[in-house]
DNA sequence: GAGCCGTGGGC
DNA sequence: TGCCCAAGGCT
């Protein structure tokens, strides 16, 4: 008896330490869903810089590289910084050396930066514990910072032709599209992987994958999606219902808290800007700054002075900074001063030249800031990433202060 | 499991 | 304008 409960246990429960993958013993023709999935990627796949083509077979760095990017971000906004890191850091050798800052600088204004911590931290560890190439495996890949089920479940099926379950926000939209699951998310991951696993075929798999996330990408999409022109109408039950807009059940959200702070923008006479760096973790890790106070949700009482051992005479931005977070919405009033140049920056603060903004890791946030702060004292500057589209970047200089 | 963690584009 | 969302991971 104990060696059936044993068995019966073993049968019932799911693989918890290789989820992705289940190889098939038997070998099945491919699901019919597969097969007009497939056909439409060989006439509509996206041509996109990190994809395999015929003269270039996938490439493990590559596949790694844009899927950490893509977490969580669109196409759009990565393809740049693909590029650039390509550039910058040709192969995992190369990214593993690099300064920290240096990589936390290039990933600048993409967001969500503890990816760009681990993506150095995963460079290391490939180049120390894999000499350079990435593990072939679920359990190697999955232990690797920053990759986690969905990452190593496409850079499996992707770089190495495994066969595995690759699931994102893609995939769970089609697949609760195909088969109307009434579960929400994200209870019903389960039921998503059961019906994935029964369409996942053997062979091109890494295909499929990209496939289903091309299908989610350009016809099966979150809002109005086009179901006269799916390859998979025939087999999709929301579609015969009409009603494919309406998955996947979702519990709804709860709402965006709002916090306040201050931010200082100090200007030095000799052309350069008061500024510091954030604790290694937590929200916006590493990153640069300007000084600023806390973000509560009540305004709290600030006196910009007490920033500084020395004196200024501070000027308060009309508009506060509006910045959207993920869970919070923050709005910053921005203080300038100008000082003359023979002042030290304070403990823990530095001054950074003007012209040399560029080279400094700053977020999206502080970005604006700095923006709307060289604005109000008068000084122009082409806005050195990428134009944050603040209203006053591209307003005249201001009457000279 | 639920909260934390950015940003920009689309409607 | 406000809200939704995007090839998630970590704690």
């Amino acid at each position: 008896m104990g060696k059936a409960l044993c068995l019966a246990v073993m049968t019932t429960k799911p693989q918890r330490s290789l989820p992705p993958s289940a190889p098939k013993t038997t070998a099945l023709p491919p699901h019919p869903i597969a097969v007009r999935l497939l056909a439409f990627y060989d006439a509509h796949q996206r041509a996109l810089p990190w994809r395999a083509t015929d003269d270039r077979p996938a490439n493990p760095y590559h596949v790694w590289l844009s899927e950490i990017m893509l977490q969580q971000t669109t196409v759009a906004a990565v393809k740049p910084y693909y590029e650039k890191f390509l550039l910058l850091f040709p192969t995992v050798g190369a990214l593993a050396q690099a300064d920290p800052q240096e990589v936390m600088r290039a990933w600048a204004g993409l967001g969500y930066y503890s990816r760009a911590r681990n993506l150095h931290a995963c460079a290391q560890q490939v180049v120390r514990a894999y000499q350079g190439q990435f593990p072939d495996h679920y359990e190697g890949l999955k232990a690797l910072p920053g990759i986690g089920d969905y990452t190593a479940a496409a850079i499996l099926s992707i770089a190495f032709g495994k066969r595995a379950l690759v699931i994102d926000g893609n995939v769970e939209r089609v697949v609760t599209r195909l088969y109307r699951v009434e579960t929400e998310l994200p209870r019903a991951k389960g039921e998503i992987r059961a019906h994935l696993d029964v369409i996942t075929p053997e062979k091109r798999c890494g295909d499929f994958a990209q496939s289903m996330m091309d299908l989610g990408a350009t016809l099966c999409t979150p809002r109005k999606p086009a179901c006269s022109l799916c390859p998979l109408h025939q087999d999709c039950l929301s579609a015969h219902q009409a009603d494919a807009e309406t998955f996947p059940r979702k519990a709804p959200k709860k709402e965006r808290p709002r916090r306040l702070g201050q931010a200082i923008v100090v200007l030095r006479d000799d052309g350069s800007l008061l500024m510091r760096t954030r604790p290694p973790k937590g929200l916006l890790g590493g990153m640069s700054e300007v000084p600023n106070s806390d973000w509560t949700p009540e305004p709290a009482a600030f006196v910009a002075q007490d920033l500084l051992p020395f004196k200024a005479t501070w000027q308060r931005c009309p508009d506060p900074v509006r910045h959207v977070f993920t869970h919070f919405e923050l709005h910053l009033e921005i203080y300038v001063a100008k000082i003359p140049a023979r002042h030290k920056a304070p403990d823990g603060m530095r001054f950074v030249a003007l012209e040399a903004l560029a080279e400094e890791a700053l977020p999206s946030v502080m970005q604006k800031v700095v923006n709307a702060g060289l604005v109000a004292l008068g000084v122009r500057v082409q806005t050195p990433i990428k134009d944050t589209k603040t209203k006053s970047a591209s307003i005249k200089k201001s009457a000279g202060q």
